[in-house]
DNA sequence: GCGTCCAGGTCTACC
DNA sequence: GGTAGACCTGGACGC
């Protein structure tokens, strides 16, 4: 028998702007229907995943789960977490607020990055992104969740565990899951996690230096510069913009007359955004997402 | 149907 | 510190 619950929001928190923020929402276990903007999601509980399903109602939200035993407090969490509830932007605000072209992000509420409720979903997803299309970025997550995830009540399958992941071997990443050459950076991710020699979580709440976090990151297999600054934009650390592919082409288009040029052009147009510079791209890139679709 | 290119990059070897 | 070449996969594209 499914649970209604709610849960407030601060002011200044759009759920629109938030689900849609990039395409995570777009990956399992997340689904999101775009025309009802209801996002579900399949949380860990107790005994076994609950499916819940997350929509904006008032000032806050309303969080249909579909039954099963879970921790409604550990659930609450999640739902914060994923959605940033907690996340001041204020500072970011101020920034954009000063820029002509970025004067729609603080009234729109935007800038709220959706995140998965663990580091380390986050960091096997990132992988999941490198050096490939959105097309297999989103079969390689599918094939994880569906062939490596718990079954939940309310239906689909959470996110595997490390102790999952690290259960089968490269062979497997590499057939059923088509993840290529990337299959032993998730053997070792998964087992170094597993056994507790590396501990992603503790990331959210560390005072090393962006830098150093930086360094860390970037010294597990399959983690480069972009891979690591975006991992670090969902800790909340914006100082690097996570070049890729995609945001290059869209600079080239919006200020460059869409014609290539060096990633330091790139990085001197955001230089006055400071310690916000990745999240100030990330709006502007996305701007017209947003034009598409009607937002509250 | 087939070959080529490239996509939400990174690693290694080499200079 | 900078760079060339290799690397899985799937989809788009040209022929």
């Amino acid at each position: 028998m499914g649970r209604e619950l709610f849960l407030e929001t601060p002011p200044g928190f759009s759920f629109r702007h938030t689900v849609y923020s990039h395409g995570w929402s777009e990956l399992l276990p997340f689904r999101l229907d775009a025309e009802t903007w209801r996002l579900t999601y399949v949380f860990r509980a107790k005994s076994k995943p609950v499916s819940a399903v997350v929509t904006s109602s008032g000032n806050g939200l309303k969080i249909d789960v579909a039954g099963g035993r879970f921790d409604e407090e550990r659930l609450i969490r999640d739902v914060r977490h994923i959605l940033r509830l907690d996340e001041p932007l204020e500072e970011f605000y101020e920034l954009t607020n000063l820029d002509e072209r970025l004067r729609w992000v603080a009234p729109s509420n935007a800038g709220r990055l959706l995140r998965s409720p663990t580091v380390f979903e986050d960091m096997v997803k990132t992988l999941c992104t490198t050096n490939c299309s959105w097309s297999l970025t989103r079969i390689m997550t599918t094939n994880l969740v569906e062939k490596l995830g718990t079954r939940a009540v309310g239906g689909g399958s959470a996110f595997p565990t490390a102790e999952a992941l690290a259960s089968v071997d490269e062979k497997f990443y590499r057939e059923e899951i088509k993840a290529g050459y990337r299959s032993p950076y998730f053997v070792e991710l998964s087992e170094a996690v597993a056994s507790g020699r590396l501990d992603p979580e503790a990331w959210l709440t560390t005072d090393i230096p962006t830098p150093e976090l930086k360094k860390e990151i970037k010294s597990l297999k399959g983690f480069g510069d972009y891979a690591a600054d975006n991992l670090l934009k969902l800790l909340g650390r914006y100082d690097g913009l996570a070049l890729d592919s995609w945001l290059r082409s869209q600079f080239y288009k919006k200020h460059n007359r869409e014609r290539t040029c060096a990633d330091k052009k790139i990085e001197r147009h955001y230089k006055k955004f400071g310690s916000w510079r990745g999240l100030a791209i990330w709006c502007d890139m996305t701007e017209r997402w947003f034009d598409e679709k009607l937002f509250d």
